[in-house]
DNA sequence: ATAAAGTCTATAAAAAAGATAGGGTTTATA
DNA sequence: TATAAACCCTATCTTTTTTATAGACTTTAT
C-alpha cells in the first residue's frame, strides 16, 4: 500500500492540476480541501519542488504550482520520491538495489529471477499511468 | 516492498518445494539454510498452514510439507496472507477495502479509477506467477 | 513596517514490523 | 510408559518506520 505521504501526494498534485488556470494554490486551501495536516504536507510539496514537478513563489500572494505538464508525471515517479522502491525486494531494485541477506546468491536465486518479471511488468503499468490519467476521469 | 515476512514464507516455501521428495522438513533446517530466527519463521509457517498451503505433521519426526501444487500457489496469495493489500490504496482494495478519509466522493475521485486500473494489471501480475515459477529458474 | 506565505530542521508521538519467550500438545520410539 | 522431539499458540518486548508537530527563518506584496 501506498504511505499516507504519497497518498496525499497525490491529492495535492490533482488539485493543482486541477487549478491549473490560478497562478498558484495555497498549502492551505488543498490542506483544508481533504482534511489533512497542514504542516505534513508543507514537508511532502517541499519534496515534490526539489524533485522538479512544483515550482513555488514566496512571500504574500504566493503559493505553489505544477510547473510539468500532467502527463509528464508518471506514478513512478511520485511513488518513487515519496515511498521509495518499486521493486518488491531490495535485491531487485533498480534505484534502490540492496543484497538481500537471506539470499546466498542472487544468480542463483529463483525468487530474484522472478521478482525481476514482477518488477518490469509493474513498471509499466506505473510509468504508463500519468497525473493526466487521474485528472481526466 | 515485501515485508520480511512475506520474503521469508517465500523462501520458505522454496525450500520446501526443493525437498517434496522428503516426506517433511523441519523448520529448525529452513531456518539455518536462510539464517533468519526459528521461532519468527514458526509464526510464518503456522499462517501458511493455516491458509491450507503447507501440511505438519506433529511430534517426533514431524514437520512440514507442501500439500498444493507449487503451481496452485500464486504470488498472490502469499502476499495478501502476509502482507495485506495488493492494492495500493484501501479504497481500492478487493479484500481488505475501506474508505480513505481524505477522498470527498469515490465515484467521482480520478485517484480512485487510476488505482483500481493499477490494481486490476497488478493483480494479472501476482495471480500468474506461482512458486513453479520460481522453482523452476 | 507588516503580514502572509513558503523554507528548513529537529523532535515527538503513534503505529507497524520484527523478534523473542515460554508453556502446551502430539507422537515416535526405546 | 517415559522421554525427547517437534509443531501449536498466545503474549509481550524491541526496533524501525511513519505520521505529525513545533518553531524559527526567509521572502515578498502592499
Amino acid at each position: 500500500m501506498l504511505s499516507k505521504k504519497t497518498k496525499y501526494a497525490l491529492h495535492a498534485l490533482t488539485y493543482l492540476g486541477k487549478h491549473r488556470d490560478e497562478k498558484t494554490v495555497l498549502i492551505h486551501d488543498i490542506a483544508e480541501e481533504h482534511g489533512i495536516s497542514h504542516k505534513f504536507l508543507e514537508n511532502i510539496l517541499l519534496e515534490l519542488k526539489k524533485a522538479g514537478i512544483l515550482g513555488s513563489k514566496k512571500g504574500k500572494g504566493g503559493g505553489y504550482y505544477l510547473i510539468k505538464d500532467p502527463k509528464e508525471i508518471p506514478l513512478s515517479k511520485v511513488i518513487r520520491l515519496l515511498d521509495g522502491p518499486i521493486a518488491l525486494l531490495p535485491c531487485v531494485s533498480l534505484n534502490y538495489y540492496e543484497p538481500c541477506s537471506e539470499c546466498k546468491d542472487e544468480a542463483t536465486c529463483g525468487i530474484n529471477k522472478v521478482m525481476i518479471q514482477v518488477r518490469d511488468e509493474t513498471l509499466k503499468i506505473l510509468e504508463n499511468k500519468s497525473l493526466e490519467d487521474i485528472l481526466k476521469t
